[in-house]
DNA sequence: GCTGATAGTTACTTTATAATAACTATCAGC
DNA sequence: GCTGATAGTTATTATAAAGTAACTATCAGC
């Protein structure tokens, strides 16, 4: 987690008291008027700043749509057993139940957590039984762990884009990687996990 | 405080659970989409009814301005960069800030969050940069994974208790146990693992 | 049958709020 | 001196969201 700038520090801790006082996030004009900033703009900027260092989330096009992460606060994501895809429309099989988590956890809108089944991503120290926090989103860039639907069967690859084809990369030498060419469209995409949560004991 | 009726209790329900979900509350036209109402007169009117009944507050004219009387929290924990111990008073050190879990991944009162420091338990999927749950304890039982003090750095390892000593496992074939005899008081338990959470990306 | 509370619809206006464009200024580091 | 990150201003536009008017329908209780 990065460190702000006093500026964007203060930005936070209005934020903050403005949350825990009123119930709900301040507007960016009443960030602004707080802090003597005339126009929103400049408001609009600490505020991408704090996002990308991880302090807070926003939700683009939404009114006070601003979550901070690490506040007495958490998302409430649903824990599925299995996802079964229809194109691109996401099934909520086997409704394990709810998992509250941080927002720094949490990349985008309808994001749920997936049971890790199989051991594909071992070496990437994910276990199965683990929770895998994916935000749905049908592409990704490369390296990033996403969940690949294949068969019927969803698992965790790491993502790469090459030549002419996608490599799914499992982290298991035990295992072979996936190319998927543009032709056959036996596998797809269902998104990209942000976070792992584990329960021992 | 008066009871809503049926419907009113779906409006409320819904505001609690995008709330939760979110991290802030639907604006009217959300509410009405979900409802199935088509326009938000009627909305307001549940909201009317509601904040008459004294079950949420609302501020006029502000966007998602919807506050719920009474919802439960979830649990913050400190995330500390690393821990030091004089006599199981664990000082807070270099405290990175806060991070909200779900109270399943919390076993005990004062956990707190320690970031991972080597790849001490690499081979049972915890790797540097995690963010491992403790709650602080003196002992353990066999197979736990614990934060064990040594010259003044915290590591993890697994705890298993054995003939006349104790035996702190790492999960990595390149490092040595540490056999801790009763008399030998160089090593201190600090408390046990009760999950783990990364973020990735 | 009347009344009042609850529930819903369509159409519209107003305001709150976010987003963008096009600039300037300061400062640290190379 | 150049560059990039940070910080700010004025202005404008687009859209998200709240609020209002004028209706209809159902149901419980008197």
């Amino acid at each position: 987690m990065q460190q702000p700038t006093p500026r964007q520090q203060q930005v936070y801790d209005f934020i903050a008291d403005y949350q825990q006082q009123k119930g709900y996030a301040p507007s960016l004009q009443e960030i602004a008027a707080h802090l003597k900033i005339h126009g929103n703009l400049g408001v609009m900027r600490h505020l991408q700043a704090l996002e990308k260092k991880g302090l807070l989330h926003r939700t683009a096009g939404s009114s006070r749509g601003i979550v901070l992460c690490g506040q007495a606060q958490s998302l409430r994501l649903p824990v599925l057993g299995r996802v079964a895809a229809g194109n691109l429309s996401l099934a909520f099989e086997e409704l394990e139940g709810y998992l509250c988590v941080d927002p720094s956890l949490v990349h985008g809108e309808k994001s749920f957590a997936l049971r890790v089944k199989g051991d594909s991503m071992i070496e990437a120290q994910i276990a199965p039984g683990d929770l895998a926090i994916v935000r749905p989103q049908a592409s990704a860039d490369n390296g990033d762990i996403v969940v690949a639907m294949r068969n019927g069967e969803a698992t965790l690859k790491r993502f790469f884009r090459e030549k002419d084809h996608i490599r799914l990369q499992p982290a298991n030498s035990r295992l072979m990687p996936i190319l998927l060419y543009p032709a056959d469209g036996e596998v797809q995409i269902l998104g990209k996990v942000t976070a792992i949560v584990r329960t021992l004991a």
